[in-house]
RNA sequence: CCAGACGGCUGGAUGGCCGCUCGCCCGCGUCGCGAGGCGCGGGCGGGAGGAAAGUCCGGGCUCCACGGAGACACGGUGCCGGGUCACGCCCGGCGGGGGCGACCCCAGGGAAAGUGCCACAGAGAAGAGACCGCCGUAGCGGUGCCGGUCGCGAGGCCGGCGCUCAUGCGCGGCAAGGGUGAAACGGUGCGGUAAGAGCGCACCGCGGCCCCGGCAACGGGGACGGCACGGCAAACCCCACCGGGAGCAAGACCAAAUAGGGGCGGCACGGGGGCUUCGGCCUCCAAGCGCGUUUCCGCGCCGCUGCCCGGGUCGGUCGCGCGAGGCGCCCGGCGACGGGCGUCCCAGAGGAAUGGUCAUCGAGCGGCCCCAGAGCGGCGGGGCCGCGGACAGAACCCGGCUUACAGGCCGUCUGGCGCC
RNA sequence: GGGCCUGUAGUUCAGCGGUUAGAACUCGCCGCUCAUAACGGCGUUGUCGCAGGUUCGAAUCCUGCCGGGCCCA
C-alpha cells in the first residue's frame, strides 16, 4: 500500500467520511478527487507531514473485476503523480481519496494521469487559492469530446483505444 | 460432403519498463548475554477459476447443548440396485413419454385408511344418469265395421267387435348411437336380442392367484374372474428413510490508553446505631468540596497516593494451507468408482496482493478484390483493410448441483446424399 | 456467513386453481361553463419479472434463474 515509502493508506469508514465531509472535491472523467489538508491529527507525535491515499469503487462502476480493475489503475496513476507531486515538494501533508466512475477502467492511460496531475495540481497546490477552483472544471469534458467526435458510452473502449494508439503518435 | 446426437479437453502467446505480496538466502543498521526480533536494500523462487459466482445440498473443522435410546412437532427426500465420508450428487437397470434414428425428458411410493375438490358445458361428474333416441305395449287416443240414440240434414253422443295404427299422451324395457366435457363406470369385432347389454365368444386392457426369469424394481407365461377399483397427493394426508443447534465475525492466545473492580502499603481521618473471630465491616448523619443565583433547601462526591493482580475493549498473533490432494502407469469393474506402485508440494491477501503500461505475434470474425470452376451460389486457394478475445476475482477447506461464457480442439455414434 | 419479504395497468394496491385479471388515482373524449377547476358520462391501458413442470385448466401450486428491498452476526 505505501508508494514510495511516504504513503500511508486510508482504512476506516470515518477517515472516508472526514476527508468528504472537510476537504474539497475535483471532478474528472476518470475520477472523482477529495483532498483534506493534513493537520497533524491526534497524534501529534508525527513530527513530519505524511500524505495518505483512499481508493473507493462503489458497485455503479461494474462488477467485482471492474472495480478491482478500476482501484487498480487509479492506485498506480496516483503512484506515478505522487511521486511527481512528492519530488516537487506539494503532495505531503494531505489526505487524498479517490473515487472510482464508471469510466475509470476504461479511460485512456495518459488521460487519466493527466485527470490526476489537475485535480491535484488544483486541490494541494493550489489550496492557497480561490475556493472556487476547486469546483467542477468543464475543461476535460469539452477535451475529449473534441478528441473523441462522438459521446456515445457504447464506444468508450473503442474511443479509448483510438485515443490510446493516437497520443503515441 | 451435409445435417444431427453424446462425451471429454481448452479458456491466448512473447518481450521491454515500472510495481505488489509470500517464502528462502545474502548484506547493512538497530535492540538483546543469547536464541532471535525489527527496519532498509539486493538476489532467487511461488502467486486466481472452470465456474473463484449463485449459496441450492452434503461433509470436514470449531464451539454450545445433551446420561443412552426413542417419541411428538417441524423440515427434507421418495422406482430398484450400486458408488461415495456423505448427499437432494453420480453410475447401471426398470417403467412411462418424445424422436426415422444416434439419443433425450420424467418429484416415478400410497387414491381398497380417511377428508376435500372436479368450474363451464352436459341428462348424468362417482356406487351417476335418461335429453334426443331405440324397442315393446292398444290404457287414453287414432281408425274400420256393427248396433242404439239425437238431428230435416251434414253429423254428434253412447256401447260393442276388430286393426299388419306406435303419429301424440301414458306405462314398461334398453343404454348401442347422437350430443357435452379434460374425464361418462372397460375398448374393437362377431354372435345374440323386441331393442339392447360381458348376455356369450375372440383379441386387447384391468384385477388378484399360480409358475418361470431377475438380488430387486420389473418382465414373460398360464388358467380364472366378468368389470368392480375415474382423476387430482407439485390439495390436506398416510407410509418409509434422513436431520441436535450455530457457524472461521466459529474458536484459541497475547494485550495499549482511559474508566471501573480486587489486594497490599504510606499519609490523612469526626459523631450515632448495629454486628464482630476485636483485624474491622455495614448503615445513618455531620463537616468539606462541586452544581443549581446567595441563606433555607435539593442533588452528587467522600479520601489522597505508590505498587501488584485478574476480567475486558481497540489492536495483534494463531486458526491457515499434506488434503476423502494432483499427475502418470498397472489391475478389478459394463460404469460411477475402487486397489496397488511411482512421483509432486501446487496462492495465502486482508478496505483486501496476484498488477499497471507499451510493443509484436496470433486462433478467429467482418468487408472488398483476384485465381480456378461455372448457369448462379457455396466450398477451396491467394491478396488488402478493419476488429481482435467471452463469462468473470480466492476470503476456512473439500465433494456435488445450478447459473454465466467469445472462440477453438479431440473422440464415439446416427440419418441422408455421392463414389468405389 | 445466516435469514426474511417482494415483483400484477403510467402509479399505489386487490385477487389465495375455474369463463373475458379488477379497484382507486392518472390519462383521452364528450357534457356543463364565456373560460378553467370541480362535477357528470363514456372509454383506453397488462409478455401477471423470466423459463420449465404439475393439472382438463396456473397470476395463484412446485423447481430453477433475474431484479428490488430489509434484518441479524
Amino acid at each position: 500500500m505505501t508508494v514510495a515509502g511516504a504513503v500511508a493508506g486510508l482504512k476506516i469508514r470515518r477517515e472516508f467520511l472526514d476527508v468528504a465531509a472537510s476537504g474539497r472535491k475535483f471532478v474528472t472523467p476518470g475520477a472523482v478527487v477529495q483532498v483534506r489538508a493534513w493537520t497533524g491529527g491526534a497524534g501529534a507525535s508525527t513530527t513530519e507531514p505524511r500524505c495518505r491515499l483512499g481508493l473507493t469503487a462503489s458497485r455503479k462502476v461494474g462488477n467485482a473485476v471492474r472495480r478491482n480493475r478500476s482501484r487498480r489503475r487509479l492506485r498506480e496513476a496516483a503512484r506515478v503523480v505522487l511521486a511527481e507531486g512528492i519530488a516537487q515538494g506539494w503532495a505531503a501533508g494531505h489526505d487524498i481519496v479517490l473515487i472510482a466512475r464508471a469510466d475509470t477502467a476504461a479511460r485512456g492511460w495518459p488521460l487519466l494521469l493527466d485527470d490526476l496531475r489537475r485535480a491535484l495540481g488544483a486541490l494541494c497546490r493550489g489550496s492557497s487559492k480561490d475556493k472556487r477552483e476547486a469546483g467542477r472544471d468543464p475543461g476535460p469534458r469539452d477535451a475529449e469530446r473534441k478528441s473523441a467526435g462522438s459521446s456515445s458510452p457504447g464506444a468508450a473502449a473503442t474511443r479509448a483505444a483510438r485515443q490510446r494508439g493516437g497520443s503515441d503518435a
